[in-house]
DNA sequence: TCTATTCTGAAATGATTGATTCAGAATTGG
DNA sequence: CCAATTCTGAATCAATCATTTCAGAATAGA
């Protein structure tokens, strides 16, 4: 036998019916809702309406409810994950690849009228599932690692003065951004956000 | 006839029965809960419970959850911004009322497990009560103007150089400090914000 | 085609949600 | 003490919550 919980049954004698719905997209679909909603915000019914699947499907396939969170919030870090990835292979300078990161961040912080996923997951703190909470820390891990490595890469290549270690300025870069978001929901100016990112461009490259 | 609501009915013969419990007492109880759990994330017996009040008590004084949740708002802005009058009241110079408020921030973000309830709200946005709306965005044009009037002052001064406006200063100290909360909600790590409050204090002043 | 197995959809689960009811306790002025 | 009024507490409300059940549809291999 082995059987480890239902979905995982593997008859030795004969198959049976498939699924029907396309676990990614319907993750997808579960995901701007916990986006738009929080965790807490979200019921199961605007969850299965979205996916437009039943509930029993969800359970027997994806699991329960944070079951379902967890790996919203995998494919939301997974995006970035390959964001990032993808910025790091330009054949472009670092202090190039630095700034369009930050002006791109920018845009986002403009366009993204529910705010960061992450962001509002570590602030709204509805559950302390471990596996969350090591989701969260890898992708902050992530972009800490992705922006210290480019501005050291910069400051090697002299376009940027190293009066500063890389890793405090990328802490830095990282709060700043954060704060953007709040910003951004309470005024919704984007000539504020627009002006800090120069201001902080200007104070790293002189 | 006065009659506006059950609780405004005023007998112009007799009085009666007193309101047992204190208001302020409970609507700081409440607080508290809001503050650790979010407002999707708290039931209101939870709140009950804590205000140590049956939930009829509470209908017919402050009324229901939402309008609880303005009360809890309003009194954590109104802390706040009594909190800042009485820094502007300070004889020091504008710079090291200046510093003193950065580092206070430091490390109220360090002690406070639960992050600002401010920047919670925001981020969780539950509701879209004009009321919250507008209490939040008091809450953070108090910050700005407080910010902004003492670098302002510190500038004329001469204590810190005038490269840069102080509301576009104000405007990224509040940023950042947003930040911080969400780095230590992820790091738990109190000198990463003490390095980047000594790198702010730094930028600003030489 | 048949049989074994799995997936789906409707219905229903008990628990909890925010909110209300109302009898009785409390307090006032008379 | 009485009468008028208001507040409190226990019980309860319908609605919704996350989750489960199960009959029947679907599909694989035999």
């Amino acid at each position: 036998m082995f059987q480890i919980s239902a979905r995982f049954v593997v008859s030795e004698i004969t198959m049976a019916r498939n699924v029907e719905f396309n676990e990614e997209e319907a993750v997808q679909k579960a995901m701007e809702v916990f986006w738009a909603k929080g965790y807490n915000g979200t019921s199961l019914r605007d969850l299965t309406d979205a996916m437009k699947i039943n509930s029993s499907s969800l359970y027997n396939t994806i699991g329960d409810k944070q079951e379902l969170f967890v790996k919203c919030i995998a494919l939301y870090t997974e995006i970035r994950a390959k964001d990032l990835i993808q910025r790091e292979k330009s054949k472009a300078s670092a202090l190039s690849i630095l700034t369009k990161y930050i002006e791109d961040s920018v845009k986002i912080v403009i366009i993204e009228k529910n705010g960061c996923l992450a962001i509002k997951t570590a602030f709204e703190g509805a559950t302390d599932d471990a596996r969350i909470k090591s989701l969260i820390k890898n992708d902050n891990d992530n972009n800490y690692k992705f922006i210290s490595d480019t501005i050291a890469k910069a400051m090697a290549a002299g376009d940027i003065s190293d009066d500063e270690s890389p890793e405090l300025l990328a802490d830095f870069f990282i709060s700043v951004w954060t704060g953007w978001y709040e910003s951004y929901l309470i005024h919704r100016d984007p000539v504020k956000i627009k002006k800090m990112a120069q201001y902080f461009i200007k104070q790293i490259t002189k």
